[in-house]
This record gives C-alpha cells, sequence and structure tokens, in this order.
DNA sequence: TGTACATCAGTGAACGCGCGTTCACTGATGTAC
DNA sequence: TGTACATCAGTGAACGCGCGTTCACTGATGTAC
C-alpha cells in the first residue's frame, strides 16, 4: 500500500526518489493511485464521513498539503471512487453475459459470480453497499444515479430472455430492481460474514430467493 | 425541538428554569428525551459519524458537558437511538397484523401502511436505513441483530397465512428476509422522493416486486 | 410549618488533539537552444 | 553533448477551528427532623 518513497520521507530534504528512470507523469499516476487506494481502505474500515485527508497521505507517505496536487478536495477522490467501483460492478456484468450459457443454472452461477467479485473486490463493494446510503449527500447522489444506470442495464439484459421478450419495460425494469437489491443485500451479507458457516447460509438464502422470484416471473402476467 | 430552558441559557446564573412545578427527575427524562430527539435530527442531515456531542448540546440548549449527566457517550445515545427506531418498526408490524383483514389487499395495505409510517416517522426510518451499513460498528451490529429479529418475526406471521403454514422454516425465512429487504430499500426511496411523482413510482414499484415474489410464493415447491 | 443538610442537573473554564487549508519553498525532471 | 531556464510534485511551518473530556463549581430541588 505504502510507496517506498513513504519510508524516506523526513529523512533528507526532497521525498523524491533518487532514481533516474521514468517520467514525472508516470510518478504522479502512481501516487494518485496510491491516494485513490488508501481512501478505499479507509473508507472500508471508517465510512467516507469519518475519512481524513491527513490519513490518507500519511497512509500513502506524503506530506497532507501534497493532496492538493491531485485532487480539489476528499469529495473529489470520492466521486472518482464511485466511478471506480462501479466499472468493477459492470466488470461482474459482462463476466456473466459472457459466462452463462445453460439457462437451467442461471441462479446458481449468478450469485457464484457474485460471491467470487466480492471476494476479489472487496472494497468496491464494501464502498458502494456503505456509502449509498450515507450522509454525505454528494457521494450518496453519485451512487444512486449510477445504481439505477446499472438497474437498466440488467433489464436491457433480462429481456434477451425468451421468458421475458414480452414483458413491457416497466415489468423488466421492477423485476431488475428487484434482483439488484437483493444481490445487494447479499453483497453487504458476505461483507459481513464471520465464517465459512455464515457465507454458505447467506449464499443459499440468495439462491432461494432468487428461486423464489424467478417463479414469480414465470407465472406472472402483468 | 429547543426546550425553553434553551433560550434562557447564559443570560441568569443557572440554566434552571424559575418554575417551581415539576420534579426534578422529570425534567431530567426531558433533558434525555431533548437529547435523543436532536440526535436523531442531526444524523437523519450528517449521518451518524458525522455527529458530534457538541452539536446535540447546542441544539438542546445546555452546555457540552451536561450531556454526561444523561449518556456515557455518543454510542451510548446510539444505541438508545437503534432501540427507538425499532420500537417504530414493530408498531408498524403490529398495525398491519391489526388492519390487514383482507387477504386479496394484502400487498396494497402493506405498502400503504409502509408508505403511512415512513412519512410520519421520518427520523427513525431514516436511521435505521443510513446506519444499516454505515462505518461505525456498534450501531451498524446493533441494527444487523435488530432486522434479524424483525425477519423472523415477520417469518412467524407469515406463517400464519394458509398457502405457507406447510413451509420449511428454512423458506419461510428466506421469505420474510426478501420481503423486509425490498421494503427497507422502498423505505430509502420513498425518503430521498424528490417529488409526489417519484413516491407514486417507488409505491407502484414496490407493490409489483411484492406481488412477483406472492405468485413466486403460490408456485413455490421446495 | 420551618430549618439544616444532601443531592445532582447544569455551568464554564481549560486542556490537548487532529483537522483542512494557506503559503512560500525546493530540487529533480523536462525542454529549448 | 552542454548549458540555462521552466515546470511542478512534494515540503514544512503556520493558522484557526471544533472537537471530546476533566474538573471544581452553583444553586434549585428533595429529604430528614
Amino acid at each position: 500500500m505504502k510507496q517506498e518513497r513513504g519510508r524516506r520521507a523526513g529523512r533528507g530534504r526532497s521525498a523524491v526518489p533518487p532514481e533516474k528512470a521514468g517520467a514525472r507523469q508516470e510518478r504522479k499516476e502512481r501516487t494518485r493511485q496510491a491516494l485513490l487506494d488508501a481512501g478505499l481502505e479507509l473508507v472500508a474500515e471508517h465510512g467516507f464521513a469519518g475519512l481524513s485527508l491527513r490519513q490518507i497521505t500519511r497512509e500513502v507517505g506524503i506530506v497532507p498539503t501534497a493532496f492538493y496536487r491531485h485532487f480539489r478536495d476528499l469529495d473529489e477522490l470520492g466521486l472518482k471512487l464511485v466511478a471506480e467501483s462501479f466499472g468493477t460492478l459492470r466488470q461482474m456484468l459482462r463476466a456473466a453475459r459472457r459466462d452463462i450459457t445453460d439457462y437451467g443454472q442461471v441462479i446458481d452461477q449468478s450469485v457464484e459470480i457474485l460471491e467470487q467479485y466480492v471476494s476479489q473486490r472487496r472494497t468496491h463493494f464494501q464502498f458502494i453497499a456503505r456509502e449509498r446510503s450515507s450522509g454525505v449527500m454528494v457521494i450518496r447522489q453519485a451512487i444512486r444515479w449510477e445504481l439505477r444506470l446499472f438497474v437498466s442495464e440488467l433489464a436491457l439484459d433480462l429481456s434477451r430472455f425468451p421468458v421475458l421478450s414480452e414483458w413491457p419495460a416497466e415489468d423488466l425494469q421492477a423485476l431488475a430492481e428487484l434482483i439488484v437489491n437483493s444481490m445487494v443485500v447479499t453483497a453487504e451479507g458476505l461483507l459481513d460474514a464471520g465464517s465459512e458457516r455464515d457465507r454458505q447460509d447467506i449464499v443459499e438464502s440468495a439462491k432461494k430467493q432468487l428461486r423464489m422470484i424467478v417463479v414469480g416471473v414465470a407465472n406472472w402476467r402483468t
């Protein structure tokens, strides 16, 4: 997490590493990403409202004032984290489109993909789950907006299923919302799961819930 | 929100109001409730993590140090707010048990009761929705725990429906979870709704989703 | 009913702390000739 | 290839601010006689 530069800070006159190689721009980009990573990590611990600029720069190993070379303020960093996190969500949706071929196993496979992504990109899911309802207005609104887009994208995917191809847009939207909400709650559960047993219970419950929804869908008349 | 005492603070030597009537205990209780109310109000604005003891006491009109006469720290006040908020949720569940008699209208009536409670006890719902996923561990855990209890209570209610009386406990639990999650998300939506139009869309979508779930339930085989 | 003492909710001064932000700076990297 | 100047990521001192918490206090209310 910390850059090697960090350990050197405060020793010599300058914190810039002596190695000649690498463009200035590249190093700036590396620092910027380190700030984003540290921010994400700290949000997972204390929530965005509990985040401090000094804490982030301390983690990265630069002086607090250097933060302003990369972001106007904490909110700007937060919005970048929103974008980054939804990038991961979309990646997951693409993986689902790609990997789910057998419609008979669509539920099990969906939940497994979710499980895999939650464990691999833990902090992104944590960020969205936490800040979706947080007290920091600008972040909350950005997440709500992205989530609405995400629901629409899923609704489009769903319309490709034979059973759903004739459904009115409203119904598809409501269904996609129901699924996304269940997925978000499942992800939150997985993030908080204390044991392997917890994890399996949550996965089983999520599958059961999706199955109920699918049974509802199969028998639905608008 | 402010007690009349508040406006007098800082004028005379003592902030205690001159009126003789009322036991000391009663006045203490009034201050305590004023602290809880002010806390709830401020959480709705900035989230619990953005709450400050000084802000609360300023709102109530007492000096910061007097806070300690009522609560050990902010967390203790927060936990009281969790209890208070779930009191409202249980009251709503009782209202549903009492008022829903026609099973044909169970969905419309449930959503209407939710709508009514959300608008009447706005801050309690806001508190639960916000802090359920917040970065403040002790509050988050308390809410999770209460929410799990609440799901079990609903599962018990559901088991009284003829269609569900033969369901295994696991399935009932999963169904109750699905319903509670949808309700929580619906409540969050209602809290954020900007216009009457928004509100109606959310209500319609919630009803549609519950109907899908009910159709699923009617055709369910474990 | 009156008096002497105990209780305790609220006071106000004081503290040390971490915060975000400003500012003039430094020195390695980049560029023009 | 060498020199002179520009750029700019990171520095470090300084600021004012609101915070939680401590402490000894005050004076209205409560109680015992």
